[in-house]
DNA sequence: CGATACGTTGACGGAAATCAACCCCGGTGG
DNA sequence: CCACCGGGGTTGATTTCCGTCAACGTATCG
């Protein structure tokens, strides 16, 4: 496997996460086109309108989808780590409903939907994968929704924090209950509908209860069962493979 | 076509409103096999945890998806209409992250997944297609976040109500801006994260603006242009093809 | 060394929750 | 027939969470 197509490793670690892959499999997405890009921090990738021919996979950074209203409020509706493709459902939605962007620099990886349809049609078993990657997509926003709705600040926080970290832990991005989170308050608080002054507020609250840290931008969680009380957190709706969450 | 499968003609409208559909295509989806059953209202179609082995089909009827925190705060997650397959996502995630239940009494009709594999197999165009209507889905949630999240009260309820009318048209459920909603405040509250006091006074001040009108089960748009700009509405994330929407 | 961005803190106000009472209306059963 | 009941809608009083505004501290950087 050449240096080039190393770029694909996250990308198949990341949906291992969600299902067993074959090896022809794993050589078939290693065979995929890829136009390589690093993007500065706070950059579009795509915008809300735009009609993509290609999907975008995160190789590392951290990416954001969100949708401005009219006043000019940001909702952030999801954040999308090393293996993630955020735009794949622009594959069968020809026009961007939100935006997609950069939270720190990033490299990416361009994949041409005819590629992927290609890819798709040869080994079907991936075109059921793609699928349930964005099925899980659609049951992870169906949680944010509950928070939003249900559920108060602080709770909120430590919902998406634990998410954040079993995500990361499935692609191997965690040591020791710790991650890199190289965010601002005020991004968090787009995340979780509220302001970024009440979220400084409820981020002392947590540091109080010893159930983080947040340093620089390194996040470590200190009470992996305190958050995930605090936050009601139950990974099922991750539909992982890999069980070794807690 | 005999009667018993002109129960899936309401879900050929949805489809057809999401994307053009072949003569054989339209075939091959009145062969599918129905089991039909008659739900009584506020009862559960499958619930959190289930594994079905087939899909939910809204033959007429209302239903929606919801979740229950820990202390009984019910959200629920979205509305679903004649020809509909709310569970569609149990296709590739295999254990339920929420419930599915009535609103009303429901005609339903239930297809085995294994049929619905078989189908996609030999319309690969259809496969897509429901892909793409699961796609839709999420991007339905996408705004629901951003209502919960940055919009207030007001703004959600007229959001809300303009998604149904635009919906229920496109399967021709909407006469002269009218439209059968049979729920309760409560209901309405549990959608969009509020409480039903709450509800009851916005939706007071909607009437009292000359919006809506809801008398019993019918609900009435007098002023579409004030609702669609009440509630900050453009239908373009719903992704229909059929445009006669303003 | 200012400039700028982010984090932090306090004071105030507003949107919405909660609690409670009351009304209306369509069952239902004595 | 009517009393009773219960669910839903309506209203008011009070409280709570959180937003907004503003000031200030702190760190990084050209």
């Amino acid at each position: 496997m050449e240096g080039i197509h190393h770029h694909t490793a996250a990308l198949i670690r990341k949906l291992e996460s969600i299902a067993p892959l074959a090896p022809e499999e794993k050589a078939a997405l290693l065979r995929l086109p890829l136009r390589l890009k690093s993007v500065p921090a706070h950059q579009d990738i795509v915008s809300e309108g735009d009609r993509p021919c290609e999907s975008c996979l995160v190789v590392n950074g951290l990416a954001c989808r969100y949708i401005l209203t009219e006043e000019g409020k940001r909702q952030i509706l999801s954040f999308h780590i090393s293996g993630d493709i955020p735009d794949l459902q622009s594959l069968h939605l020809t026009t961007m409903d939100h935006s997609l962007g950069t939270l720190v620099p990033c490299q990416l990886a361009f994949i041409r939907h005819e590629d992927l349809h290609a890819l798709m049609r040869s080994h079907p078993r991936l075109g059921e994968l793609f699928w349930r990657d964005t099925l899980i997509d659609a049951a992870v926003f169906r949680q944010w929704i509950v928070g939003l709705g249900r559920r108060e600040a602080h709770s909120r926080i430590a919902h998406l924090l634990c998410e954040l970290l079993v995500r990361l832990r499935a692609v191997e991005l965690v040591e020791d209950h710790a991650f890199t989170l190289p965010i601002t308050q005020g991004e968090l608080a787009d995340a979780l509908g509220i302001s970024a002054v009440h979220a400084n507020r409820v981020l002392q609250d947590l540091r109080a209860e010893n159930l983080i840290t947040w340093r620089g931008d390194t996040l470590k969680v200190l009470d992996w069962q305190g958050l995930q009380r605090a936050g009601e957190f139950d990974p099922t709706y991750l539909h992982l493979v890999k069980k070794e969450a807690l």
